[in-house]
Order: C-alpha cells, then structure tokens, then sequence
DNA sequence: CGTAAAATTGAGCTGTCTCAATCAATGTGG
DNA sequence: CCACATTGATTGAGACAGCTCAATTTTACG
C-alpha cells in the first residue's frame, strides 16, 4: 500500500521548480513567500516527494501544512466500493491540490503522484494568515478559486455531456491550455505522463475504449503520444473533435 | 427568450422564506444581517422573483449583486453547442448559486428556475465587507465552501462512475440528505419539483431513460413520485441501489 | 536478459440512446 | 365550462457506443 513518501525535513529542494511561472507562484511571491520579500520571516515550510504512482496525501490527512506542488504532476482522485476510480483533477507544477484545502483541516480526497514529484507544504496558519492579510493576495486567490471552479464545471460537462472521443480531446485540449499558461508548450508538444488508465479515470471510460480511441485520433493524424509526450498535429480538427 | 424576471426594488418580500434554516443563513444572520443587527444599518439589497423554468441570471450578467436564493429551487446550468445541457448543481433555499460568486464579478453559467422561486440580492461590496471582516464569518464560510466542492466532487463521481440507476439514486439521496439539513423531510417525503428531463440533464441520461430508471424504482418499491414530491419507502434498498 | 506494466487488438455483449407513438396532466381562450 | 394546445410521462422497437473478457505485443526497467 505503500504511502511511500520521504519528507525532507524543512529544505525545499525543488530541482527545476517551475513555481516561479505559475499563477498561483505569482500569488506566493507577490506575497512575499520568496525573494519579493527576502527580509521577513519566511513561511515555515517541509517537502515531500514522492515516486510516480504513489499516494501523496491520504484521505483524512491533516491540513495542518498545505501543499503547493513544485515539480511533476498529480492527480485528486475520488475511489468508489465498486472498484472504480474517478479523477477529479489534475495537479500540475505550481498549483495548490485544491483551493478548498486553504479553507479545510484534512483532505477529503487522496491525492496521487502522476509522475515523481515534490511539493511544499506550508505551514497552514502562517499561510493562512500571509494570504489573507493583503487585500492584493485576496483578490488573486479569489480569481484562482473562480478558475478552479470554471475548470471542475468544465470536466463535469465533459463527461456529461460529451462523447468518448469528444471527452479525451477536452482533456487533451484543457491540459494544452493550462500548460500554455505556464509556457510549457513548445510548437504544440508538450509533457503528458498520463497512462491510458489515467485518462480512463477522468474520462468515466475504459482504458480499452480509451485505447481505441487515442489509436483513431492518432491514426487521423490528429495527435502524436511518444516518450510520455504529445504533440497536437492538428489543432483545428482536435477542436472540432472535442465539440462532440 | 424571456429571462422574465420581475425586479421589485429594495423590498425583499420573501413569502414563506426558509433563509432562516439553512447553514448560509446562519452565516447572514450571525454576520448582522437580520435581527441579530438591528441598529447597524443593513445591507442594501433587492429582490428578484421568476415563474418557474425561467431564466433568472443570464451567463455574463454582472455580479454586482450576490443572489441567495430565498424561496424555490434553482439551477446552474451548462449547455453545450451540441444541444445537450448539464445542470451543476441544485440551488436550494438558503444557498447561494455558488460560493464562487463571492470571489467573481458576473455569473459564468445561467442559473435558471425549476420552481418559482426568489432571490434576495445583496450589494456585493458590502455583503463581502460585512462576510470576510469577522473571523467567525470567515470560518462558516469556509466550511460552506468546502461543503460545495464536496457536493461537486460527489456528482462528478456519480456521473463518471455510476450505472443509470445508480446515479439517480444517488441524486435523490443527495437532495434528501440537503433538506434533511433544513428540516425539510417529514417521514421520507420531501419536496420534488424536478421534471424527468431535470434528472436527465444533471445526471448525463437521457429523459427517456430516466423515465425508465424511474419507473423500476417505483414498480420494486422504492419510491413514490406524486405531486411534485417523492417519499422514499426504502431507504435501504435505495442506498443499495446507489452504489451501483 | 527477464520480468512486469502498459498498450493494442479481437469478438461478442449490453446499457443506454434514438426515434416515434401514445397517454396524461395542465392550462388557456372562447 | 368545454375544446384545444402544450408540456410532461410512458412505452415499444431497434440501433449503437462503449463495455467485458481475453489474448498478444510492446515498452520500461532492474
């Protein structure tokens, strides 16, 4: 079962921390977490990392330090007694698991690591008090929580409403848009360390539909998936494919 | 289209309203909003009424006044180019449309009526002012907001992970356990006003098929749908069903 | 090089959808 | 107060998107 995680003490140690070109970082540094502020105290802080594929924080685990992911990504996922799984987002570099946590004591839902990753776990108080005490940093958090929101109602018309194919290619596309932000996008390649059943799990599919699925888009020339890395062939069609 | 909606000024006129029962109103009311405030002088407010089916706030319409719903049972709503709709989330008396709201400056999704039903519109500047300057506030706030994510988290799995009748279930537990909070369920019978094609639509099933789900429901005995309200006769059978 | 995990492919099945018709309930205007 | 219109519920028959089970190939990795 293994919650296999190695807390370093209080050193960060992000290798090549993309914190810096987040929005939530921006929130962080206008704050005064990091160099912006080099003469107050700095938030007390530990890390973790964690191997891809390993549970990060359990369900029920204390809040008393939220996290902010640095490097790789994760996913917040949602079990169910009859053996299936529903991802209900992705974590990628730079971001809070949820905004929720700034206002909870425990998680409510486990998280998992994609890939190898590490966060920050900032001593939730002093957090806390940082964020909310600068009318600025209030403004900033109130705009990602909109997001956050706008995001989840977004996966949830996803797979209300749409097909299979029309569902991957949303995921596919939100993704684009949400690294694009962070300039991780590079002529339309980017990192993507989903496994099939990843996908499956945030879909509501099967990884043998999801299989089939990628195997047409690919085959229409649409995507490339190579190396834990995708490149979008055709933007206009993917687009055209996610409206169904 | 008709968003026909009747604004009537600063007179709230809630009829029968249950604001006073619900969690959200212990916020209002313990910030000083009621009674519990009567010398300070109150948020400036207004009021908004709609039949039912109507739209009451389209997409994009400023949020200049933060809505509670007072009396009937709202809806926010998605709907796709495709034709199809996904409702997010109920609104029931007492609730805001979401706690988003507090954080936004229009509406991202219509909110459209199921019954009849009013709003009460507060001043957004002062509502926040009054809402987010006593800690106590703050913390009622934070637990409503964590609760809605929790609401949202848990669709989002019923409608990824569910068989039809499952989600259904689970849908009709889901509002139970809500109005059971408002003291709102009298011996397993409750107040149900969504048509079949409501079901559908926050459910990601058809209205045919619905009507198919339902009717098996009824015919093994484990609802009863008459009058625009439902009595559970079997809340065993029915928590069963909803694991599905 | 060997082993385990992930991806791929095939064949058949089924839950849910589509289309279409009928019936019931609720207004609505004359 | 009735004829009609409209909206919602119900039922049937057939189609299909996505699922299940199972085998095979490819990839990742110690």
């Amino acid at each position: 079962m293994s919650s296999v995680v190695r807390s370093t003490g209080t050193k960060p140690g992000c290798g090549n921390c993309v914190l810096r070109s987040s929005g939530i970082c921006q929130v962080l540094i206008d704050s005064g977490l990091e160099a912006a502020r080099p003469t107050a105290a700095p938030i007390r802080q530990s890390a973790v990392t964690a191997n891809s594929g390993r549970t990060i924080f359990r369900r029920h685990d204390p809040l008393d330090r939220i996290p902010v992911l640095c490097d790789g990504w994760a996913a917040v996922v949602a079990s169910l007694s009859n053996g299936r799984r529903q991802i209900l987002s992705f974590v990628l570099p730079g971001e809070f698991t949820s905004y929720a946590a700034l206002f909870d004591d425990r998680h409510r839902q486990p998280v998992i690591s994609i890939t190898a990753s590490s966060c920050r776990c900032f001593q939730a108080a002093e957090l806390k008090h940082v964020l909310f005490s600068d009318a600025g940093a209030i403004g900033r958090i109130g705009a990602a929580i909109v997001a956050e929101k706008q995001r989840a109602d977004r996966l949830m018309v996803d797979v209300g409403c749409r097909s299979a194919t029309g569902r991957i290619a949303c995921l596919i596309l939100d993704l684009r848009d949400r690294l694009m932000e962070r300039n991780l996008v590079q002529d339309e390649s980017f990192e993507f360390p989903l496994r099939q059943t990843d996908i499956a799990d945030a879909t509501g599919l099967t990884p043998v539909h999801v299989n089939r699925v990628l195997g047409e888009l690919r085959r229409e020339g649409l995507i490339q998936i190579a190396d834990r890395s995708i490149r979008i062939l055709s933007l206009d069609s993917l687009q055209s494919m996610a409206e169904q």
